[in-house]
DNA sequence: GCGTCGATGGCA
DNA sequence: GCCATCGACGCG
């Protein structure tokens, strides 16, 4: 008879099907989920802590809204695979590619913070890519891969909060969508305007 | 603490 | 011409 010692947290690799659902609904999942990043043959973890739902084509923040071009033709693939682009010159932003087939839909990952005492700043979109090392060279690496993968741990349950996301004031009606996530208790998000300084027994 | 600004290159 | 950003600088 096999043992199950219930107290003990598990930690279970997320495959496809966890990444095949709009992304305002995969977003907020993925608050708590642990990153496992591969460097030189040696592993190290990140857990996610803010996330932005990028909608489809008619959301106006997205890319997705040029519709199908070289850059965006990643969203248009299978869920879960990486969407890596360049931003002002010199920062790459890590998307996880959501929905399914010809529904560009996709969850930037805007924060995490590093475990197993690694010390590095992980709070924002552009260093979290550069502390992972993850560039465009990603981009469209399968995020099942040795090379890059999540993980569930069941003992966290962390408290998500939405909140309008950041840096696209010109998305007009969307601009205001709640579509940004963070965990609320972590200190280490990009930004923490809009938010309570803490969230306790409110 | 907060507002402003420049870096820097791919994209449509 | 614009960016799904960051870090440096100047306030007082």
């Amino acid at each position: 008879m096999m043992s199950h010692d219930l107290s003990k947290p598990m930690l279970i690799k997320l495959e496809h099907a966890f990444f095949a659902r709009p992304a305002h609904e995969l977003a907020p999942d993925l608050i708590g989920k642990i990153l496992v990043r591969t460097l030189r043959g040696t592993p190290v973890r990140a857990r996610i802590v803010e996330t932005e739902a990028y909608v489809g084509t008619h959301d106006l923040a997205s890319h997705a809204s040029k519709g199908l071009t070289e850059r965006t033709k990643i969203m248009y693939g299978p869920a879960g695979r990486a969407y890596v682009y360049l931003i002002y010159g010199m920062y790459d932003m890590f998307n996880i590619v959501a929905a399914g087939l010809d529904d560009p839909q996709a969850v930037l990952i805007r924060a995490a913070e590093p475990l197993d005492g690694w010390a590095v700043d992980l709070a924002g979109p552009g260093k979290l890519a550069r502390g992972l090392e993850i560039t465009r060279a990603l981009n469209g690496i399968d995020l099942t891969s040795d090379d890059l993968y999540l993980m569930a741990n069941s003992a966290d349950q962390p408290t998500v909060v939405a909140t309008p996301r950041i840096g696209i004031d010109y998305a007009q009606e969307w601009k205001d969508q709640l579509l940004r996530f963070v965990d609320v208790n972590s200190p280490a998000l990009s930004n923490r305007k809009g938010l309570p300084a803490r969230v306790g027994l409110i």
